[in-house]
DNA sequence: TGGCTGATTGTTACAATATACCATAAGTGG
DNA sequence: CCACTTATGGTATATTGTAACAATCAGCCA
């Protein structure tokens, strides 16, 4: 896998979203952002952003990147043991109140990039060569989704809609 | 999981496909028609439709639900010992072929109910109560999304696009 | 304060899913 | 037949995820 980000092209934003945030942006910004707004959320819903819940969704937001939960699993052990039931029982209440995503096609977990909504299920563009992500602004249930759904008694409850391909840095450096 | 699916209900077909199958349609036909699209596909391509292949395949389609690995490993090593390998390259060729479907949501496959179109990925309601699964026509790839990849230089190879909710029996059945 | 209660985490063990790797067999074209 | 490619067999192991129960913690009230 390589280990890269797109450069921040105008041309890669819609309505002043990095969609691929490039390299060098200050991200310490968009942890702390991430954080505060766990806090805000936990808060208002009277739920408890504890030390491990914390801690997870910290690691998650290092980077931009989709993690394992086996590599984070690691990487939160060095501070303290930790088995993988506390691990996934954090996940799972992270992805609940939205804060994070899973990603199913590779089994990774995501720091929600559009926090500022309601709780979503987000819809992802995945690079098959270098692990890149965007998450895409909108909801992933379209209008005529729906309406098939309802036409068929279909309740929907949540979605996971992502797309693999090849970034653009990928296929220009290797078509 | 109950064991059930949705009645007839003319308000449930689009375009003439039932999308969630009655109980007492006529299966031996579903089956026999992916069977027989699935050595014509094999042929047109010069690929080979192997006795394992085959046999998976058919298994699939034994119902219109969604089999777990691990499930068809152990029906197929009745007829014949089986080991995970194998019957995960059979799985990745019949999903490259385009006849079956992956489900990430729940780790599982199910045989492609559209394949008259070219190989695609598919885009699914999977009741999580009954665990009857319908697959939408039409591609999941729409066009906003495609303009959306396309303006960031992103090739979309594939998509996972799943809903996840109750469908109407379940609904009705305990609300 | 001290105890009650529900939520959270710890711990052990295991289940379920998936692949790496190499050997063997089967089809394919000379 | 051989040489070559494709497909399968088989072992072992990696990876991902959960069940079940014990221990602990945070908030609340007597
Ligand atoms: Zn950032
Ligand atoms: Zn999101
Ligand atoms: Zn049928
Ligand atoms: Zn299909």
């Amino acid at each position: 896998m390589r280990d890269h980000t797109t450069t921040a092209d105008p041309d890669q934003q819609q309505a002043g979203i990095p969609l691929f945030p490039s390299p060098d942006h200050a991200h310490h910004r968009c942890r702390n952002a991430a954080l505060q707004h766990a806090a805000r959320v936990c808060k208002s819903h009277g739920l408890r952003l504890t030390r491990l819940r914390r801690q997870t969704l910290e690691m998650i937001w290092k980077s931009h990147r989709p993690v394992k939960a086996y590599a984070l699993l690691a990487q939160l052990s060095v501070q303290r043991k930790l088995a993988p039931p506390s691990l996934y029982r954090a996940l799972h209440f992270l992805e609940q109140q939205g804060l994070i995503h899973r990603l199913r096609s590779t089994r990774s977990f995501i720091g929600c990039s559009h926090p500022a909504t309601t709780p979503h299920s987000g819809q992802f563009l995945i690079c098959i060569r270098c692990d890149t992500v965007a998450e895409l602004p909108g909801l992933p249930i379209t209008p005529g989704t729906q309406r098939t759904a309802t036409s068929l008694g279909f309740a929907i409850d949540r979605a996971t809609v992502e797309f693999l391909g090849q970034c653009q840095t990928c296929r220009t450096l290797a078509p």
